[in-house]
DNA sequence: TAAACTCAAAAGTCAGGGAAAGTCAAACGA
DNA sequence: TCGTTTGACTTTCCCTGACTTTTGAGTTTA
């Protein structure tokens, strides 16, 4: 297992991450310590620290650029990734909704948020998405701001 | 982020204008005393401080001339309805985040609702999305959700 | 005296080069 | 097969310097 570079890539990151949940690396730095190319790190973040796995990622190109991976505290996060992790590559509308009145009703989220999610997930908001790849954005779309949710809900 | 010469010129400029939302600079000597080049300090203006992330720009060449930066604030209606319209059928990841953090910093929309906007704007949230919809994208999802935000307060 | 004429001191513009991360598809391997 | 590895190419952002434009002040001239 981590007896292949990514193996050791993502120990690494996990270990920076074991101090305070979040971490910024550089790329080109991380991947020459570590011997691989560049494009391998994104490989590995690609990979393993996905929104389902409870991570939020960010980055900047350019000078001075960077790559930050975040984990989402796990205080009280089970409900939102059990919703996070069942709702697929992919999702239609009603469904989102009846997902977000689910979190309400359970309390899960509160009022303001359901209301924010359910504008972003309206057929009004993705229209200038081709229909093709409008459920798949719209599954994207939600676990990112559940997870953001829950990663805000730390204090 | 101001390991960059040019975060570092933001932040100045942010400090400055803590005081009163207001800032009036000699271009010449602020990039001298921060030891760039004089256009540097127009990159900085002309890509952070633009009037869609609710600044306002003065400026006067020659003799005693000077750069006056002022930052805009207004009332939650006005606030929301001249950011809905700012933003125009396209918007980019950076412009809409700096939307949003000044929405934030005019204590327009409060810290939840930022964070949940600024996930759905992501990159990463609209990443299914082919690359050549995803400005237009993110512009109607920010745009649905402030109106969304703004009616939940009236209500 | 008033209009016209320098002139130097500011700020603005722009294009190009460099640095850093992202993308993608092909090759590779257990 | 399926996950890994690679590297060529793209995109974004930063930084610089040469060149342009504007302005106010001082000087000259009718």
């Amino acid at each position: 297992m981590s007896s292949s570079i990514s193996g050791k890539i993502t120990q690494m990151l996990l270990d920076m991450l074991e101090q305070d949940g979040t971490t910024e690396i550089r790329r080109n730095d991380l991947a020459q310590s570590l011997g691989c190319v560049p494009s391998q790190i994104n490989y590995v973040i690609s990979s393993r620290f996905t929104p389902e796995r409870g991570y939020i990622v960010e980055s900047r190109r350019g000078g001075g650029g960077y790559v930050k991976i975040t984990r989402v505290s796990l205080d009280f996060p089970t409900a939102i990734m059990h919703a996070v992790n069942s709702v697929g590559p992919s999702i239609d509308p009603l469904t989102a909704r009846s997902c977000i009145m689910n979190l309400l009703a359970g309390d899960i989220i509160d009022r303001d948020a359901a209301s924010l999610i359910a504008a972003a997930l309206d057929e009004n908001a993705l229209r200038p998405i081709p229909y093709e790849f409008r459920d798949t954005a719209r599954a994207s779309i939600l676990k990112q701001m559940l997870l953001a949710y829950s990663n805000n809900r730390k204090g």
